[in-house]
RNA sequence: GCCUCUGUAGCUCAGUUGGUAGAGCAGGGGACUGAAAAUCCCCGUGUCGGUGGUUCGAUUCCGCCCGGAGGCA
């Protein structure tokens, strides 16, 4: 049988470097449509704390995988996968490009490397007994389990890595098979996407920085504690729980400290959320590095990319291009 | 003007009864296969305010100077 080939385009890097900016500009300049690859926008009623492109800034580009959940959903990369595989499948086939753009490594890893993950997906009371199991005995016990059913991956997992020691546990339980093994399996299927991957740089750390602390300033003009207060009121899931910018607010909302500290705080998550992004995207040996803020801004940096795209992916020159913009 | 306290890592401070110093936070590096904006691991050289003196040796003791805080007039 003949192998489709999937073109994708992914726009990745640090929170706060202009990924979503630059998406909507490759996208209007090379007749695509956006494609969310983070963790965080696909819920609803969480716009202003996870920097959701407006209206205006989507520029009339369709975008996908943002707003699709309730924040008491639960979700994983597993359902990215799917999802997003189903995106690009739908978008291409119209004859338009997609274009992932997020923060969110493992997700595009795994979907951009066609990760196979195993049959069964998690067990919340599994999940909970280990945990107590954590708890009353301690980490180390709970990593003598795993050392017993699957010695490979406890040499892998550090003792108080919990949540990657149940998990490899639950796989265990679940599946029969070990995490080591399942992870074998998991990229027997060749990908079918060709990706190009472009990243946002910067040529100083203070200047992500710099930009971070505007941008929570930013958040919290434009109503981000009303936001956090209407999402803290109603029941959240694990996964929408842990965004920052929200769960900082807490403690301020509940009257425990200030606005100033609890802004500190989410501006210190943030800072170190970039940090472990770009340890992630480093990684990642396929990623074409741009300068965010280099010479010639954004234009500059919109037609390098541009460039870099319509070469890697054998683009045809002067495509249908939807505007250029200003 | 006088008296007292104080000046040590980017910040807050500990400490050396004289043998050139260490915590927390900030920050840096790394890991990552169904919660990933999560979770976890590793990383501490700095004219010990300046300058003279005592000493084999001073950040530590003494003098003076400079900066900060408080008190008395």
């Amino acid at each position: 049988m003949e192998q489709q080939e999937w073109k994708a385009v992914a726009v990745v890097g640090p929170t706060a470097s202009g990924k979503s900016r630059l998406a909507v500009e490759l996208a209007l300049r090379l007749g695509g449509e956006v494609i969310s690859a983070d963790s965080m926008q696909i819920y609803r009623g969480m716009s202003v704390g996870t920097a959701k492109p407006t209206r205006e800034e989507m520029r009339g580009v369709p975008h996908h995988l943002i707003d699709i959940l309730d924040p008491a959903e639960t979700f994983s990369v597993a359902d990215f996968q799917q999802r997003a595989g189903a995106c690009i499948r739908e978008i291409a086939s119209r004859g338009r490009l997609p274009v992932l753009a997020g923060g969110t490594g493992l997700y595009l890893r795994a979907l951009l490397r066609n990760t196979q993950f195993a049959e069964s997906r998690s067990d919340p009371g599994l999940r909970e007994e280990l945990y107590r199991l954590a708890e009353e005995q301690g980490p180390q016990a709970l990593w003598e389990t795993l050392r017993m059913a699957d010695p490979q991956a406890a040499a892998r997992i550090h003792p108080h890595n919990v949540v990657r020691v149940v998990r490899a546990i639950e796989i265990h339980r679940l599946t029969g098979k070990t995490m080591t093994e399942q992870n074998a399996l998991s990229h027997r299927e060749p990908s079918p996407y060709r990706a190009c991957w472009v990243g946002l740089c910067f040529s100083d750390r203070a200047v992500l920085y710099e930009r971070i602390g505007r941008r929570v300033d930013e958040m919290l003009e434009n109503g981000l504690v009303e936001e956090a207060r209407a999402l803290l009121s109603r029941p959240c899931a694990a996964t929408a729980a842990q965004a920052i910018g929200y769960k900082e607010l807490a403690p301020y909302l509940r009257g425990e400290c200030t606005l100033e500290q609890a802004a500190e705080e989410i501006k210190r998550e943030t800072r170190r959320y970039a940090k472990r992004q770009m340890t992630w995207f480093r990684r990642e040996p396929e990623i074409h590095w741009l300068e965010a803020d280099g010479p010639g801004g954004f234009p500059a940096l919109a037609a390098r990319a541009e460039e870099w795209v319509r070469r890697t992916l054998a683009l045809p020159q002067g495509e249908k291009r939807a505007c250029d913009g200003p």
